[in-house]
Order: C-alpha cells, then sequence, then structure tokens
DNA sequence: TTGTAAGCGTTATCAA
DNA sequence: TTGATAACGCTTACAA
C-alpha cells in the first residue's frame, strides 16, 4: 500500500481510532477528553492508536457539540498602529492565562468589515469579541445587542449602559495636553485630527474646541486640519499645516503616528521643535519615546483597557449567573517629554 | 411574551426558518445559499422570515459539511514589529480579493506557540496558513509536511523542496550592507544580532561574517552582540556596545527595530550618527525613513513576500489540480539613507 | 420546485 | 468501565 504523495491528506477520525483500537467511539472521545470513567489498559491503547495513526480531532465538529471554540477576537481599526499591538498584547496575556486564545482582526478602518464581523460573529469562530470601533453608530450599538456571544466595546466616552464597555474620555486627553501647551505660552495652537467621522476624530475634536472655549481663545478654523490617523497622513498634513500659512506655534495632534509624521517633516524644513513649533501627540506608543525629539502625549492607556475589556469578557464568558452589563473607564494621563517644552540654559 | 434581559440569546437555526416559513430545511438552505433551484415566492418568503426572526448562520456546522472556512491564517512571531504588519497587509489583500478572511496569529516568538498552530491546524478554522517561523527546525518540516491544511513558509533561504516556501537570502542582505559601510569607509564594524537561535539571527550572523572573510578582516567576537528584536533589546543593547569599549565605527543592526533603539542610545549620549559611528538596519520599516537621522537598511521586501505567499496559499487552496511544491525567491535591496553616509560641506 | 434523509466528526446521555 | 445512540446545525443526493 503505497501513499500517493501529494493527494488530500485523509481525515483521520475518532472513529478510525475507535475501530483500531477496538473500542467504542465514546470511550475514545472519554480518554481523549480525559472526562468520565475509564480503565488505564484502555487509555494506553487508545492513546497509543490515537499517536500512531496520526489523530488529531476535528474543531469544527467539537465546538459544534459543544458549542465554544475558547478563542477570542480582538477587532480593530488598524494593526499598523502600535497602540493597538499594545492593546492586542495585553489581551492575549490574559485570553493566555485563562485558557483562550487570541484571534486578530483587522478591519482596515472600514466599517463595512467592522459590521460584518459583528453581524455574524459566528464565523470567525470565537466565543466572543472585543471590539474598539472606528465608527460607533446607533446601528453598531443595536447591533451589538442582538449579537449571540458577549461583546466588549472599547470606546470613548459615550456608553451605552446596556453594553459592555471600557472607557477613554480622549477629550479630556486633549485638553490635559491643551493646558500643558497653553502653560507653555503656547497660543496659535493647530489641531490636527485624523479623520474627522470616526469616534476618536470627534472626541478628540471636541476636546479641542472646548479648551480654546475655556480659556477665552478665539476659534480660528485655519487652525484646524484632518487626515488619517497614521505616520504618512501626519507628515501629509504637516506640509499643508506648513505651507498654507497658518503660522501655529504648536501642533496639537490626534495620535502620535500622526505627530510622528508632522516632526519629520518639521525636521526636514529646519523648522527646530519645540523652539518653533511644539509637537504633542497622543496614545503614547513606543516609537514617541524614541523619536527626536521625544514625543510629548497623552496616555489613553491602551495595555490597561485592553486588559480590562480582555477580564470582562472572560468574566462573562466563564461565570455562571447573569450579571448586568458593566461600564469601566480609565483616564487619561499627560506624558510631558522634549518636543513640547523649551529647555533654557 | 418578554424577553427575559440578559438571558443567553437562543441560537435560531434552519429550522425555525423552515417552519416559520411552511417549508423544509433544504429549501431554506437552498434559497439562503442560492444553490440548486427554487421557486421566486418561495424565496421571498423565506427571505423575509429569515430576516423576521433574525437567523444567521451558524459557521460552526456549516463548515463541519463543507469542510472549509473560507479563512487562511498569517502566523508571525511579533505583531510589533511593523515589517509583519506590512506583510500581513498585503496578505490580506490578496485573500479579500480571492474572498477569504486573514485571521492573525502572534506566536510572541515561542516556539511552543509555532508548534501548537502547525500541530492542530484544524484548530485555527482555517483552510490554510502562512507561517513565517522564527524557528525552522527538522521537527517543523515534518509537522508542516504531515500537515492536513497547505502551508506556505515564509523564511530564509534554507529551502525544503517538498514544502511551499517564500524565501529571501537575509544573510545577503547583510553583505550588501556590509559592503556599504566598508565603502564609507569604516573599518571597525559591530554586529548587533537578534535572538542567535533563530532563522534570522543565524542567516544575518553568517552574513556578517562571510562580508568579513571576504574582506580579509579579522574576526572580533568583542563586535558581536545579541539582543532581542525589539526596540527596547537595541536600545539595551546599545548601552553594552558603547560601555564595554568595543569602539566600532558602525553598528550593523539585524533589524530596523534594533537599529532605532539604537539610534535612540547614541543620540542620547551625544554621539553622531553618521559621523561617530554609523548605522544600518534590516527589514525596511516606515518608521526608518521618519527617524533621525533616517535610517539606512536593506529590503527584505516584506509586503512582496506576503503576496507572493498568499497567492501560493490560495492557488492551493483553489486550484483543482495537484501541483508539486514551489519555491519562490525574492532578493534584498540596498536603501541608503542618512545614518551611514557622512555628508561633507 | 420541493421534501426526506443521510451524513459531517464530535460529545454526552442512558443503559448495560 | 463501556457501548449504543441521539443530537449539534448544516448541505446535498435522491425521490417525489
Amino acid at each position: 500500500m503505497t501513499k500517493k504523495t501529494g493527494s488530500p491528506k485523509a481525515e483521520v477520525t475518532i472513529t478510525d481510532v475507535a475501530k483500531k483500537s477496538g473500542v467504542s467511539i465514546a470511550t475514545v472521545s472519554r480518554v481523549l477528553n480525559q472526562t468520565g470513567r475509564y480503565g488505564d489498559d484502555t487509555a494506553r491503547k487508545v492513546l497509543a492508536v490515537a499517536r500512531e495513526i496520526g489523530y488529531t480531532p476535528n474543531y469544527m465538529a467539537k465546538s459544534l457539540k459543544r458549542k465554544k471554540t475558547e478563542q477570542i477576537a480582538l477587532a480593530v481599526a488598524d494593526m499598523g498602529n502600535p497602540v493597538y499591538v499594545a492593546m492586542a498584547k495585553s489581551v492575549q496575556q490574559v485570553a493566555k492565562a485563562h485558557g483562550y486564545r487570541l484571534v486578530l482582526l483587522s478591519t482596515e478602518a472600514l466599517a463595512s468589515e467592522e459590521f460584518g464581523i459583528i453581524k455574524s460573529l459566528s464565523r470567525q469562530y470565537v466565543d466572543g469579541l472585543i471590539i474598539s470601533p472606528l465608527l460607533y453608530s446607533d446601528e453598531h450599538r443595536e447591533l451589538i445587542k442582538e449579537a449571540k456571544q458577549p461583546i466588549v466595546v472599547i470606546t470613548g466616552s459615550e456608553s451605552d449602559p446596556d453594553i459592555d464597555s471600557v472607557l477613554v474620555d480622549s477629550s479630556q486627553g486633549v485638553q490635559l495636553a491643551m493646558e500643558h501647551l497653553l502653560a507653555q505660552g503656547r497660543s496659535r495652537i493647530a489641531f490636527l485630527n485624523g479623520r474627522p467621522d470616526t469616534v476618536p476624530g470627534v472626541a478628540r475634536l471636541n476636546g479641542y474646541y472646548a479648551s480654546l472655549i475655556e480659556h477665552g481663545l478665539p476659534r480660528d478654523e485655519n487652525l484646524v486640519f484632518a487626515s488619517d490617523f497614521t505616520l504618512a497622513g501626519g507628515y501629509q498634513a504637516a506640509t499643508q499645516i506648513i505651507n498654507e500659512g497658518a503660522k501655529p506655534d504648536a501642533i496639537m495632534c490626534a495620535n502620535d503616528l500622526m505627530a510622528l509624521g508632522v516632526i519629520r517633516y518639521l525636521r526636514e524644513q529646519d523648522i527646530r521643535i519645540p523652539h518653533d513649533i511644539a509637537v504633542v501627540g497622543m496614545d503614547d506608543i513606543e516609537h514617541g519615546a524614541t523619536a527626536y525629539p521625544s514625543l510629548t502625549t497623552v496616555s489613553l492607556l491602551a495595555a490597561e483597557r485592553g486588559r480590562m475589556a480582555a477580564e470582562l469578557l472572560l468574566n462573562r464568558l466563564t461565570s455562571e449567573e447573569q450579571q448586568k452589563p458593566r461600564q469601566l473607564q480609565v483616564v487619561p494621563r499627560l506624558i510631558v517629554r522634549e518636543s513640547s517644552v523649551v529647555v533654557q540654559g
């Protein structure tokens, strides 16, 4: 009997193991899952046969029956943003500690993808989902409530009492940074937003306006810019900010990636940071600390939020009793580095 | 009839739809999948009912029957490394174009995770896998050949003719960079490796030694360092390189992330780059172009390799005829930026 | 055009 | 301690 190379390898099932070891499939199942009772000899035999013929369980069948996959998913807008990677890492830790695996889903900032994931969660083969949606409309919320699997949302400050959420008020974060900039004597502060039609986009812009009002500063639309939440987006927007003559003495960026792009452009133009223009970001990604000059930023505690969300979700998944939805909150923290304070001397 | 809030939502199945619309489950299936023949009226009715009672297919059952999930997985060592993100993005594009979804798996540089993924691929609920393993032992290869689902490996130059692979000789890449540094008049070139027990670690170190030999340079073990393939790893190693008195005039880093960490430390110490020490990385991540000074690097065409691997895999998945395994290769490219050439004037 | 029924590979209940 | 057997929710011959 020869094995035809390249032919689709036949699936060896629990039935094969049962036949070859002369027991019933029920017994094989019990031995393999160490459930119920079975004899020592039987176990040895079954295990040996299973190894010999290369049995490997079919998880499709298994989870169809058990109604669980022991996997959770994390859906974020852009894996290219280190802040989401940091979040993913802490989610993965928690998941692993509970015997769950993490599946990463990148929506590429597409609302359609977000919808798709929520709508047919079972297609992801997971028991639950953590999602940090870029868009969070009523429709999103409706879908989330109707979902058959537990979902935890990581988002801004607008919470829905019926949805498990981990919140952070990034508008407040922007205000923190604005205070700082103002305290440093900056007065023409430009705001570089990411996509303004997104949850973070809206919140951060609002924070900017709120600061202006609080400090009795004029609202100058010529100082407001928008681009993508990316390095390239920041770089590209910087060319605009500089060349359209807005003449700011500081640029408040909606995230670190953009801020890094801005720094790059300013440096290329020999504009001194922070002397000529101060730059502040948001998210506290590792590259910010490493940049030159190092980037002042506002931490939104991504890792912490990931951990909280994961614990919330796993608690839902593993605990028996029905608990009502919970909203957890985290508060932004300002991290001052070189890009915003002029060193005298 | 009241809906008990918070109670586990009951799964609505194809049977419910069938009952409520007064047809058989077979018909429902046909309508929902637009397969076989069915009457227009029936279709309308079924669709309406399905929507009304919120039917959503159970993918577990579906793929148990059909033996396909229309998903593929990409397993990489560290999602925190932008080079893998770039790779993931191009894989995702190809996958999407073929109607497949991409599931991201991060092994956190753990060999055990890599093994686990290959061994029980069915647990990932995917039809195929692309893996860029940090370790690639005989055992890895054995497992890959025995796998029931197609696997494509993205790795160095040591190919196995029985395994679909996308290769790049990073040793050659290091040599390219070394030529460049030597041409710039550097003579005490330190090598900062990542984990030396990994595929890239071994290859890159070999490239370094090969260059030395080729140019008749002495092999000085005091110039060889190793750390993690991360930003923090690079930073930490730089403190060693500088403080242990190796006195190099250039540092060849095994990847960009490490190089960025090195640059950070050198700058903190007011060591001029490239004047005092030139720095070169490898991978060509976006942050390298943005760094200060911008980073000379060697592109290993990550995006390109991702695309090739994805196409190879999807071809396996969708084409009927059995083809024999293929090995594709890509060649490294030097990208010269500020960190390695002194500008005169 | 539709329905019946046989699986897909498991787990789990119930007898033996 | 073990074995039949009925699900799990779906697709797909085969019949009607």
